[in-house]
DNA sequence: GCTATATGTATACCAGGTGCAGAAATCTCC
DNA sequence: GGAGATTTCTGCACCTGGTATACATATAGC
């Protein structure tokens, strides 16, 4: 049998075509008809497979929209891992921010392809779905916290409240983004103020919140 | 009809008496068996109430729960409109954890009263109800923001940028007290810990992270 | 007391998710 | 290339959270 890659078995090749094509039928059916108006036995059979299969793949509804996010979950903290000699954690995760930004990655929510688009608003117009980002955050902090603690020497104290600070204002500032690109900004148009306010937030993070006025 | 508080109507008082009594049958319940393992129609049902009635009081299971911590969503943003003139809204917020640690306020995680402990625990090993506390925070974000914003004379983004920074350090802070607290570790042994790990998060917000040290 | 209205109830229903028993496909080894 | 062990898939029944409908009951205000 002349296969081309012959090293993953039948089984492993049927496994990830069926999860592509379950994930594939889900994202379609929601994007048409929103995410609560399509239920999982539909998907179950749009993708020709058994609702039991369905939650054998993926363990929640949700999870058949967001599992393709999972991978940005440890991004910062990859990110701390890699920086190059003599950098700063922070200085290395702003310069990312900005290639982001550059690249119109999604995840900075400074891309407006609509398919994009439309995938982001239902997202964001879905509570359970927030939910479920919710927890990629949570994710998301932890590992930079473990990435600190390793690479920059830090306490455990410290590293885990800079991770908590560093992902918030991440997570802020790239729902500003998707919020002003949502309601019809122009990504092209709105990156020079999204290049400005990331470089705003992180010189608040570097240089601390001490200049925050008293009261009159 | 000789009431001793003849304000509101008897309408008002019953709807106040069945919302007690339906939150006190759920949290006893729940106590006692887990929050997974009691339907919400045992719970309809000890309290005296149809399921219907139930949800009409509140719009979630999770809510059964979670609904008595509903006041501290606003608490930090009430924290900052009333500081003090020439005070600056870190230093009274700062006051104000300290004050809570030392009161032992629950929300800080420094409450080792065993209701209060078993309810913290059962909270924190229900992924759901960890779903929805994270909405409190959300909340929490948002009045900071806007009080930021109007009492501080704060720019938009600086004042998002500085409520979701503070926000996700006093939830971190919690955190931490709680985790020792639900470990074993009594109240009052953490307390000196507690102040100063709050302290040394405060520094950190205010002087920011510049000291994170660069890869060797 | 009488009536408009707010509140509660019973019932049926929908959707997400799980347990189970057995069928069907894949792998392994001869 | 076939037999048996193993994994995966399926169909079905079932549970729970949550909602819609239609009807009963209690309160408020006259």
């Amino acid at each position: 049998m002349g296969v081309v890659d012959g090293k993953p078995g039948l089984r492993e090749r049927k496994k990830q075509r069926t999860h592509a094509a379950i994930s594939e039928a889900a994202i379609t059916l929601f994007l048409e008809h929103g995410f609560n108006q399509v239920s999982v036995a539909q998907v179950a059979e749009a993708a020709e497979v058994s609702k039991r299969t369905l939650f054998a793949y993926f363990p929640a509804k949700e999870d058949l929209v967001v599992h393709r996010l999972a991978d940005h979950e440890t991004e910062s903290a990859r990110v701390v891992r890699a920086r190059p000699p003599r950098t700063t954690p922070l200085t290395a995760l702003r310069e990312h921010v900005l290639k982001g930004l550059r690249e119109r990655d999604p995840i900075t929510g400074l891309n407006d392809h609509p398919q994009i688009l439309k995938l982001t608003r239902m997202i964001l117009d879905t509570p359970s779905l927030v939910a479920r980002m919710a927890r990629f955050k949570d994710g998301a902090e932890r590992a930079l916290a473990q990435a600190l603690r390793e690479t920059a020497d830090t306490p455990e104290l410290t590293a885990r409240l800079a991770a908590v600070q560093i992902v918030a204002v991440q997570w802020s500032l790239a729902q500003d983004n998707t919020a002003r690109v949502t309601y019809g900004e122009p990504a092209d148009e709105r990156y020079a103020g999204a290049v400005a306010d990331a470089e705003h937030a992180f010189a608040l993070l570097e240089n601390g919140l001490r200049h925050l006025p008293p009261r009159k």
